[in-house]
DNA sequence: CGCCTCATTGATCGTTGTCAAGCCGGGTGG
DNA sequence: CCACCCGGCTTGACAACGATCAATGAGGCG
């Protein structure tokens, strides 16, 4: 029964040793890549190229080149964006610290997307048919697998299902509530803002709106002061009224 | 199109008996549950519940409850909706035969919709908990359910990228075409017309619009000479047309 | 300084949602 | 067999929201 209750990453044994690229890193307390991997008997070694610098601009994959490897955001953040028949360029993800990206190519063994990041940003890369070979004798591994990409397809889910229905302004407040979240979780940095790791222009293209619209909105919600937001840093002052407009 | 067959589906020997439940199901020679599964010795028996009928209307599952299986359509199809903040309910997927649902319950192992039969329907049950667990000595099993999952993911992606960028005369189109090519690979029948095994309003919910403006649509497409559908039958007179409007 | 990209604000237009009425087909009961 | 009802679907009139077009401002970099 290696595979209770849940199949959160948080079920992993906390473990002894980090590996040495890892110090340093604002991840490695609840990174699972920093400690060894499950039921690794140190045959894992090839699995991973840990903390990977990919400059602001520099596009990490391409799409339709086959698929190789997921990469895990240490910091910094990426975007993945799509071409539209029209021509047009569409973001169609953000990737914070701790997440995994690439996760849409494992249907065709292709990238699905182009990935860039978005400011300065290290990755860990992961092989991905030496983790699929592991897997076999180890189930704790299989599961750590599954797990990822049950998270990806919640996320996913969960966009979809209010990218669309909500309008304008809800989509907006509930994109700023949840990249707080996001960020917060992953480092626990309660400072006095957050800094935005993206350009407005991406944040409208996800929300399937204009960076017209978005501007608009933004001022509206800075009047009504659910958010605050400048020098690309930004606050939310009530998150209990955020919250309660957006349903999440 | 977007229809290579995805990682694992194919690579499985073409396999000698098919069990006996599968006699004459409609998907037998392309369903992999009616030949044994990947690397099975025998002992996989207790995985599968096979053509298990559902009536039209009746639930399959209810959200938020302990999620224990997934289910294969054999015949009919499913509808998976949420409910949103304000109490709508929106439809969030259609399966047809060949189609997996359940897999958005993989991250919190509880289901995050309510799945309904839109028609009289037939499922396969898989039962999770067993099946991971004879995955640690079966990699090709392994891999099958990575794929299955890919498959998922890609679905749920490249809706994300059409269903809210496209003008609505082209999401309608789309979802005929996408609907004509998974029910024609389903079944290889290419009868006059095929059914739509949905009704309008559910469409419409799906595709973010009202049922009015799906309406109007629809008459444009007819007008246009794109689309034939009456009586719950449609085709797709001018595919080729059809693609280069929607971009597919 | 000038050039460039990004962001903001205003004015106008078009598409879609809303509200309302009417149509059609299936089901039920007299 | 027909009258009736009800849900699903269609069509029209209107209003509202967001896209488009255009102009301006703010910051980075040669």
């Amino acid at each position: 029964m290696h595979m209770k209750s849940s199949l959160a990453q948080s079920q992993w044994p906390v473990s002894v040793a980090t590996a040495p690229a890892c110090e340093g890193c604002g991840l490695v307390e609840r990174c699972f890549l920093a400690k060894p991997l499950p039921d690794d008997d140190g045959d894992c070694a090839d699995i991973v190229r840990r903390r990977y610098p990919i400059e602001r601009g520099e596009r990490l994959y391409r799409r339709n080149t086959p698929f190789t490897s997921l990469y895990q955001v240490c910091s910094g953040s990426l975007k993945t964006q799509r071409e539209t028949p029209e021509g047009d360029l569409v973001v169609t993800g953000f990737f914070l610290p701790g997440d995994v990206v690439g996760i849409d190519a494992l249907a065709d063994r292709q990238y699905q997307s182009d990935a860039y990041a978005n400011i300065d940003t290290e990755v860990c890369q992961l092989d991905f048919e030496r983790l699929l070979s592991h897997c076999a004798h180890k189930p704790g591994l299989n599961a750590w697998i599954i797990s990822m990409i049950g998270s990806y397809v919640r996320r996913k889910d969960s966009d979809l299902s209010w990218s669309c229905s909500l309008q304008t302004h809800q989509r907006v407040l509930r994109f700023f509530l949840d990249l707080h979240e996001r960020l917060t979780q992953a480092s626990h940095t309660q400072s006095s803002g957050l800094s935005l790791p993206m350009k407005k222009q991406d944040i409208a293209s996800y929300l399937h709106m204009t960076p017209e619209t978005l501007s608009r909105n933004l001022a509206q919600l800075r009047r009504e002061g659910l958010l605050h937001l400048h020098d690309n840093r930004f606050t939310l002052p009530d998150t209990t009224r955020a919250r309660a407009i957006t349903g999440l």
